[in-house]
DNA sequence: ATTATCTATAGATCTATAGATAATGC
DNA sequence: ATTATCTATAGATCTATAGATAATGC
């Protein structure tokens, strides 16, 4: 099994994906030029156009790939095993871990959302068509009937999850700053410990 | 007293400035042409450069005014009655209270910071100096000698309130819109229940 | 032949400045 | 006189397209 990126980087195609989708997560999309990407991606600038028509259609091409990462890896916890508290603990583990190694696309995707609302729409979509999350839904409800956690839906809970998490990877590198905390060892050490914690904050809000 | 939109509306500048907070929030800085900011504030365009000299210091100057909100308004309780819980819901419900009044807001610090890190280096500064946050400090230490609370630091607390407040309405236009509420009554409702949880999370993450 | 890549450029911005005119304060 | 506002425009992008050339598949 190859690897996405040596795939991607054996043609030019792929390899102005991989610029495009570095500098548009590096600066935004208005800030981020075609010829920059371009540049970066190492061919000139028509190119890109050739392949991806117009910059619009480009940005969004990379944008539904993570919005699809994101949808279709969170509730997939394969493991059936386990008490309801252990899917908690994984469905925010996956999310966590997609975000850390990824850390600047919750502002693409918060920013897109926020200056392009129809997006939302088609998200909409995809999330009610998912069938894990049907499942997890399934169990969610049992646990409820047997009483063992407060009434919440899914939704609630996927909301606590993705505000603790996005809000924590928005809010890591004005804390570092402000805190003056540069050592690599220290800031990974952080990551995982809020980790554990969002996991635990998340699980006892639901109790009954 | 005067209103300030009254009085920044009787001169060209403060209509500019009012303009272009209005659509730095609203589109973020380089979707956002100096035309457009005129056409607003109902001038034309040389206009802005003749009192902000470029579109850069012109934002800066939007978002030092909006930094300066948030440092000397969050800590700055000046109810010192109270328990220590009562301190931090109050640092709490303040710092939420004006995010709901400027809801876009976090966007713009997140993406500002993260697109532009050597701003940190004067809001460090900003937040070393403030007076308010000394005295919470004080308070914090005081509850933490008596065994009341765990041990923590202004910066870890300031931190989660941040993350919390920060996430919830980056995430809340996402939310309504996957879950299709668009009742006013019902989203501020979901508001206010949001900021006292909030609330809770704090305080009880702060128990020994 | 078809597909990939390049050069060159049109056309549309957009920021910033120069220089003219109108409004205001003395 | 000084300050506020306007018109006009230079100069720098930036996106997208047209048309030429190189590479590839048959």
């Amino acid at each position: 099994m190859i690897k996405e990126t040596e795939e991607s980087s054996m043609n030019m195609e792929g390899k102005i994906l991989e610029a495009a989708e570095k500098l548009f997560l590096e600066k935004g999309f208005a800030m981020t030029s075609t010829t920059e990407i371009a540049k970066e991606a190492g061919c000139n600038q028509a190119l890109i156009h050739y392949y991806f028509r117009t910059k619009e259609k480009l940005f969004q091409k990379i944008f539904e790939s993570k919005i699809d990462l994101f949808a279709t890896t969170i509730f997939n916890n394969n493991s059936k095993a386990g008490t309801f508290d252990d899917k908690i603990r994984n469905v925010v583990y996956t999310h966590f871990d997609i975000i850390a190694k990824n850390p600047k696309l919750p502002f693409l995707i918060v920013n897109e959302l926020s200056t392009n609302p129809k997006q939302v729409e088609w998200i909409k979509d995809k999330f009610h068509s998912l069938m894990p999350i049907r499942q997890f839904e399934d169990a969610l409800n049992a646990e409820i009937d047997a009483g063992a956690i407060r009434h919440a839906t899914v939704f609630e809970i996927a909301f606590n999850i993705a505000t603790l998490n996005f809000g924590f990877f928005i809010a890591l590198p004005i804390f570092t700053g402000v805190m003056g905390i540069t050592d690599k060892e220290c800031i990974s050490q952080l990551i995982e410990a809020r980790k554990e914690e969002i996991a635990n904050v998340v699980i006892s809000s639901l109790r009954p």
